[in-house]
Order: structure tokens, then sequence, then C-alpha cells
DNA sequence: GTCTATATCTCGATAGAC
DNA sequence: GTCTATCGAGATATAGAC
């Protein structure tokens, strides 16, 4: 029992390199010109060996989307600890803009797995993206209902398009000052919103 | 003199074709994922052929972007007539709502495409999508400017990014209404600035 | 359980007949 | 100028030795 457990927990060990080396590749070259030798490499295991732990290269990519989940849930979590809604949603605005660099070197991580994933033909994985991105959404439109703010789900549609636009732009003009400069406008605006009766 | 110029204007028929092609099928399917066969099929040329016209598959991804470009300037010519720059970056505004079925479907053809472009480790083809985004960004900052608004670049950058934005997560939610709800919003804002003086 | 070797397939690009 | 046949690179996935 003591010896499956070991065996257990070392392959749930390299599963769990792969797949954080899977959501990094992914991310910096993403699905298409990303090859499995690519992911072993990063995660140092031999090529053939990837197939013990997933199947297919799409269970690669699937990890990889749950790895981003993972993450995401990670920040809303801490995010849920500041005092009031508005800081929370500022907060994640400022976590935004501190990953600046990234998002002008790759993107944001879901957002461009989602618009790569729309390109197929055959439906795989689609929608599978775009459920981490609604994850952000309600998250979102939690915090603006908390505010006692009309139109909840409107008004975190504009926050999270926000953050996809200006992730993308400053991906596409390499320019991470686009992140700041949104970013700003963005804080400001949080700080406007005031609740319809007073 | 009359043969050659019939051949030519043959040749360049065929490039065209080509490019309108090209543009279609990577829009919908993505660089990555699109070989020269489905290109060659979507314009009814011979797949050996293509190389006649074009030398690389990048020259048709070039041919493409150049393609989305000509629409834009097109787009906006038509804009510039429109009485007031209020009118025009409302027309600009309502245009991307009339597109909202093919946002949904595929995305917006350029940032599509600059999504993918970034993702190459080599420099190939990278921020020639930028360029065509950079241009709309142009035209909007010379808008607000002549509704003489602080920081037009601002302005100009918020609008493309919220276009950006909503045209990823319409893509990505597969919903087109994320496009009439954002487009409305922008409508009510671009209504609501006033110039600093007055 | 781990890794090597390789089968198989697809695509971009080329050579050369017509 | 047009098209066919095919090469060669590179990828996923598998078979099987250890």
């Amino acid at each position: 029992m003591t010896n499956s457990g070991d065996r257990r927990a070392r392959a749930s060990q390299k599963r769990r390199r792969l797949t954080a080396a899977a959501a990094r590749v992914l991310h910096a070259q993403g699905t298409e010109r990303t090859t499995l030798a690519d992911i072993a490499r990063e995660a140092d295991v031999p090529v053939g060996n990837v197939y013990y732990h997933f199947r297919t290269k799409d269970e690669l990519v699937r990890a990889a989307l749950t790895e981003h989940r993972a993450h995401l849930d990670g920040l809303t979590g801490r995010l849920d600890r500041l005092p009031g809604p508005r800081a929370r949603l500022k907060g994640l605005v400022e976590e935004w803009i501190a990953q600046r660099e990234t998002a002008a070197r790759h993107g944001c991580p879901t957002g461009t797995l989602a618009v790569e994933l729309g390109k197929r033909a055959d439906g795989t994985l689609e929608g599978e993206a775009g459920a981490v991105i609604r994850h952000l959404l309600d998250w979102a439109a939690e915090q603006f209902r908390a505010l006692r703010l009309p139109a909840p789900d409107d008004l975190a549609l504009t926050l999270v398009s926000a953050y996809q636009g200006m992730s993308l732009l400053a991906n596409a003009l390499r320019d991470p000052d686009v992140m700041s400069r949104e970013g700003a406008r963005l804080l400001h605006w949080l700080d406007s919103l005031q609740p319809a009766d007073g």
C-alpha cells in the first residue's frame, strides 16, 4: 500500500509537472505551434512518456485550462478577503496592471487560448475556455451586485471585456503601457460608480 | 501588348481570388489550421498553382492582412463622409454591432490574427497585424481630437480596446448579444463625452 | 512503470511535364 | 502559364524492449 501510494504520488507529481509545463508553454507558443516535445522538455519528462499520463495532446490542453481556472480561483479567493466589493474589483484591476509585461508578451492565457480553440472546425474543447471566462464574469457580477449597482451583469461584461481588449492590444502592439493606461482608467471608473439609490 | 496585358490581368485576377479566399478562410480557421489546399479550394485554383502567385504560405497571410487593411480603409472612408466626428465614431460602433454574428462565430479578423501571430517564436509577421490595429487607433484618435476632447489617444485606446474585448468575448461565449450590449454602452458613452472647455 | 524507436500521417514546397 | 506528382520535414501516437 505504501508502495502503490508512492507510485501514485510519483506519477501524479509528473502529471502535475506536465500540467504546469503545458500551461506555461501553451500560453507562450499557442496550442498549434506547441509540440508534445516542447511540453515534455519543459517538464523534464521523456517525450514518449507523456502518453502514460495524457492520452492525447488535447488532454494536455484541457489540463492547462484547468490550471488557469485554478489560478483564477486562487486570485478571486485572495481578493474575497479584502473588505468590500469595490476594493476587491480594484484589486483585480491592480493585478492585471501588475501582469502587464506578461500580457504584452503573450496576452491573457485564457483569452488567447479561447481565440485558438474558436478556430477549430470540429467542436473540440469549444467553449471550455469560454467557461473559465464566464467564471470571472460571474465573480465580477457578484461584486457589482453587492455594490447595489443596476445591471451588474452588464458592468461585469464591460470590465472583463476591457481586460481582454487591453490584453490583446498590449500583445499586438507589444506595449505594456497599454495595460497601465487602460488599467488606470478602469480604477477611476470603479471609483466613480455610485448605487442608484444614493 | 494586349496579350501580355491579358495574361497579367488574368494572373492578377487569380491573385485577387486567392487573396480574398485567404482572408475568408484564415479568418474562419486561423493561420495554423488552414492549409494551402483549403485556400486553393476556396479560390477554385489548383493547389500546386498557388506557388505561382505566392512564394510561401506567409505571403498569403500577409495578403490577407492587406485585405483587412483595405476593408478598414473603405469603412473609415465611408465614415469620413458623415457630418461630424461624433457621428463618425458612432457609425463605427454601429458597424461593429451589425457584424455581431460574424464576431460571435470567428472574432475580429485582425484581432484574432494578431493573437496567432503573437504566438510565433520567430518574429515572422510580428507586428503586421498590430500595424492594422494602430491604423484604426489613429483614425479614432483623430475623431476624438476633432471633438476637442482631452487625451484623444487614450480615448481611442479605450474604444478600440473595447471592440477587441467584446469581439473576443462574443466569440469565446458564442454569443452575439455581447456585441449588442457592449455596443449600446459605447454609443451612450460617445454621446456623453463633452469637450473640456464646454 | 519508464523510455526508445518507429509507424503513420499531413502539410509546405519543388521539379518538371505539358 | 498551368497543373500533377512527389519529396522531405516534422508532428502525433503506438509498439514493445527493459
